[in-house]
DNA sequence: GGCATGACACTGA
DNA sequence: ATCAGTGCCATGC
């Protein structure tokens, strides 16, 4: 057993991107490096991506509000693209047909903790 | 430990 | 605005 990186502390800190991730709320992106930050982990953006590609297929959680710093869907072409696309369309949040969107207009700004 | 891979980010052309 | 190159981190062989 190797001491440098036990699975329970992997599992929190999964546990922790669920958290963040599910604070976005619908009609409103962030981007991969966004969201790691937001739960405490700064530069694991590549990271994040694996956590949400390990996520089961019957997940309640708005994987789809998170792409990458570009606002572009960052999954590659697919079925799997197109459902992002698809599910935040249904949110109301306009995506082009290359994929992109408007952060201007879409990304979500966290509440700060009470300063 | 070294090398390759990946749902990323940043910079320069 | 889009593409290519480079950097960063975690994982798996």
């Amino acid at each position: 057993m190797s001491d440098t990186s036990p699975n329970h502390l992997q599992t929190d800190a999964r546990q922790r991107l669920y958290t963040a991730l599910a604070g976005i709320p619908a009609g409103y992106v962030i981007s991969y490096g966004q969201l790691a930050a937001l739960a405490g982990f700064t530069r694991r953006a590549r990271w994040a991506g694996q956590v949400l590609k390990h996520l089961p297929a019957d997940t309640r959680l708005p994987w789809h509000r998170v792409v990458n710093a570009q606002g572009k869907i960052s999954l590659p072409p697919g079925p799997a693209a197109e459902r992002q696309k698809a599910l935040l369309e249904a949110e109301g949040v306009m995506v082009s047909d290359s994929l992109r969107i408007n952060l201007r207009q879409y990304a979500w700004i966290p509440p700060l903790s009470d300063g």
